[in-house]
DNA sequence: TTGTACGCGTTATCAC
DNA sequence: GTGATAACGCGTACAA
């Protein structure tokens, strides 16, 4: 920057000023300097910037895992919102772990984001002002302490499950997973499978309720054989969430199970590649762009302010009808 | 720092010595150290260090798209390999546009991460030394100045063609990309495809070969359409990649052409969801995790030293066989 | 409107 | 084996 400064004939706080656009910059000053920039290659340092300024420019997004594809789906919507707020993200992986999400947060304030985005499946406790902003996504409630974006998770689900019992099912199994004694996505979902079921004088059957590994994708293979193997009367499966509802179709020919002439089969998320799966998955929608936008507005706003109440908002979401429950 | 300094009655010097196990440091002088460090519960200031040390921790990942299956599972290793080499990941998307490409360089730079590992799909030309350590992954061969980790294009593809014609297909057509007047990506593995039909004695028919955009999901579903519709005897797919290989798939299955009874399908670079798909996608499954592993390793010697001569190597590939090419 | 002095938290160097 | 000193490049505060 000296060097730019020297070029120009003046001082290092012009140039400063110049670039970060401050108020009082002669015109003559500003473009000696902005010459003087382009002829010497200069780039600010970002580390200094950081440094001396205490912000990085760049918030942390943590994730269970990149490679799913609802997440890859959303790690690109975040990291296009966020460079229209001027920061750049940092992804983690917490692999849907506690010690990873922890590990996420902890790794967040060492690496000095200004803010982070935690897709938190498993932590319960969680001391704010322990650090720098988050945001979390998700179902845990950490007591209302962080500004926080979730989806229609009981909403949705029950109007997945009324789609399905309005095509005729009558037997209507559900995929979930996770500790169904805490208070987790998965919960919660199943929840509004057992309401819709309940809101039409159908006692959910605990047969039909099927546990499985999220992230596994053989597991949930493993899940759609074992439902074709029941022997239950099933003729409906509602899913927690795409990846594993496609897992579960293929589990369902595995055993020459046809969805939906055999069984319909209704999943969450609309992954990219739902609409291209064979059949096409019927699913849960909710807004991934405005969930996006909302996730990096709030880290955006408490940066800005940290002392903003906490606020928390839910995504819209929309069934989508396929081939998977024609 | 100088606080814990203090509370261990040593100078900071012997902090930063301790913290980065330096040598010369009296057992008594570190116990009391570690001791003021928990207690004081002091991180170290990566903007400082980052600032008097020249090195931010961080290696940049530019990919054309994270949501895309390939690049995320790809990511994902990526990210562990270079965890375990004691760096963290920064992911850019380029779109597989030469500016986002060239604009992921000048982003590193500025971002001032150690390296870069970059999916260069389209960028043409690239001034070494430019900035920092780049990794090249891809088929942009830039005069052998850049360390380079690619996967087996035409021998891949050759052996995904023979693959075929082993299982009796006659009629093989081929769904390419790009500008074949070029040597990228598509037009290797074209060239693979070609020169395993020429190896048999097969001409190859310019009808057989259609275009699509690789990151267009739907874009591959009207292409299997086309091939559907075409009329022209096709009894097997060669595809440049899986993702597409599924849209072409669906959109075989929109024409009501059964794979593998009509016609038989095969893919390239076996993403997770090919083994779920229905039919399950035969394809060809370079190394992946070498891959990654390689990638990382070169950035990090190159880090490490940059005088060292560019080195290119090709992943190890298998073929594998499932419902698609029955 | 422009310039000077100082400090952000580390670490390289070198003297002790 | 340990510590004093300086410097990395920038921005705040204030003086000119």
């Amino acid at each position: 920057m000296s060097d730019v400064a020297r070029l120009a004939g003046v001082s290092p706080m012009t140039v400063s000023n110049v670039i970060n656009d401050r108020v009082p910059v002669s015109d003559g000053a500003r473009e000696r300097v902005l010459a003087a920039i382009r002829e010497s290659g200069y780039q600010v340092n970002a580390a200094a910037r950081h440094l001396r300024s205490g912000r990085s420019g760049v918030i942390g997004l943590a994730v269970p895992q990149i490679g799913n594809p609802y997440f890859g789906m959303f790690a690109e919507m975040v990291i296009e919102e966020a460079q229209r707020h001027g920061y750049h993200v940092a992804i983690e992986q917490t692999g849907a772990l506690a010690t990873g999400e922890a590990a996420a947060i902890a790794q967040s304030r060492r690496l000095q984001f200004d803010g982070l985005i935690l897709s938190a499946v498993e932590i319960e406790s969680l001391a704010p002002d322990h650090g720098n902003p988050i945001v979390l996504l998700g179902e845990q409630d950490l007591a209302g302490r962080f500004d926080r974006v979730t989806v229609p998770n009981e909403g949705g689900t029950a109007a997945a499950t009324e789609h399905l019992i309005e095509q005729g099912c009558e037997r209507i199994a559900v995929v979930t997973g996770g500790d169904l004694n805490r208070l987790t996505m998965f919960t919660r979902r199943y929840n509004g499978y057992r309401s819709a079921l309940e809101d039409r004088g159908i006692k959910p059957d605990p047969r039909l309720r099927f546990m499985v590994d999220a992230l596994s994708r053989e597991g949930a293979r493993a899940t759609g054989r074992r439902i074709a193997d029941a022997d239950l009367g099933i003729d409906g499966v509602v899913v927690f969430s795409d990846v594993v509802a496609m897992g579960v179709m293929r589990g369902l020919r595995d055993r020459g199970v046809s969805v939906p002439d055999d069984m319909r089969v209704i999943g969450f998320d609309d992954v990219p590649e739902s609409a291209g799966y064979i059949p096409s998955l019927s699913t849960v929608c909710p807004d991934h762009r405005w969930k996006a936008a909302k996730a990096v507005e709030l880290v955006v706003a408490r940066i800005a302010d940290p002392d903003l109440p906490p606020r928390e908002f839910t995504a819209p979401f929309t069934i989508i009808r396929r081939e998977s429950t024609a």
